[in-house]
DNA sequence: GGAGATGTTTCAAG
DNA sequence: GCTTGAAACATCTC
């Protein structure tokens, strides 16, 4: 599922755990998910160490613990965090990580195993690891402005706006529903080159970046409600879907090797 | 049984 | 060295 307003969902649920220590970590080591992790070593970090704070940064997370332990969540395709009331909670077959704490289990369960957990220690406990510090801004972040967007459009001027919009460099957290919300809020054709747009229709791009990515956070980030009816979220998953504006039909095929939604007669393809 | 799925990484070609 | 596109990853659902 998870998206820049799906993770933002997501992270709260192991607030409950908050400011208490972990008493027990049962994790599965061999899992792809723990890909490049030393799981001993987050196992001694992170047992008797407590959870004190969570950042979100795009798709990626990031948890800290104290005695400078910090604990990196990515949700892949199918993974979720959730925490249960009670500290004996029994691991099912994708819970691949739990972190018991008094009365309390937190959980990242993942069947898809597109997900990824990271550990790293710091010697100065506000130093987060280096892997956080390079990510880009965020969009809803100030510094993810005209001129960032326009920069990151000329090194990409060939590839479909919807690959562009779906480079986590460029797009941090722009998953494939959020990137087709955004080229029909901004009436730009998926299959258009960032090469082709004009100011006017650069900066229609830009607006609908801010915009869907504060709405989004605003309602399905929130308490996971969906968004109005006025957006094409609401009506993309079903075939014969409408677009909510124009009334007509909505197409779709894969662009960049993703399923992509559009609506014909608002998001046109120009004349070569 | 086969295809597809709200993602990232890796590899090869241009 | 860069951009681009396709395949691989692992499991469940339709």
């Amino acid at each position: 599922m998870p998206e820049l307003a799906e993770v933002a969902y997501y992270i709260k649920q192991w607030d409950p755990g908050m400011d208490k220590p972990v008493k027990e970590v049962h994790l599965h080591s061999q899992k792809r998910v723990f890909r490049g992790v030393d799981c001993g070593k987050l196992v001694k970090g992170l047992t008797g160490a407590s959870l004190r704070e969570r950042r979100q940064n795009g798709k990626q997370m990031l948890f800290k613990f104290t005695g400078g332990a910090w604990l990196g969540v990515h949700l892949g395709m199918t993974g979720k965090l959730r925490s249960v009331p009670r500290s004996d909670y029994i691991p099912e077959k994708h819970d691949h990580l739990v972190l018991r704490q008094a009365g309390l289990s937190l959980l990242f369960n993942d069947f898809r195993l597109f997900g990824r957990i990271r550990y790293d220690e710091t010697d100065d406990p506000d130093e987060p690891p280096d892997w956080w510090q390079q990510l880009p801004p965020e969009i809803v972040d100030d510094n993810w402005d005209r001129t960032f967007l326009s920069k990151f459009l000329k090194r990409h001027v060939q590839a479909p706006l919807k690959s562009v919009l779906l480079d986590q460099e460029g797009f941090p957290g722009v998953g494939n529903w959020m990137a087709d919300e955004i080229l029909w809020r901004a009436k730009l054709h998926p299959e258009m080159r960032p090469g082709q747009l004009n100011r006017e229709q650069e900066k229609r791009l830009f607006e609908a970046c801010k915009w869907v990515c504060r709405e989004a956070i605003a309602t399905i980030g929130e308490d996971y409600r969906d968004p109005p009816e006025d957006w094409l979220f609401r009506h993309r998953w079903r075939d014969g879907g409408k677009c909510p504006a124009t009334g007509k039909a909505l197409r779709s095929k894969k662009v960049g090797g993703r399923r992509t939604v559009w609506s014909p007669p608002r998001q046109r393809l120009p004349r070569k």
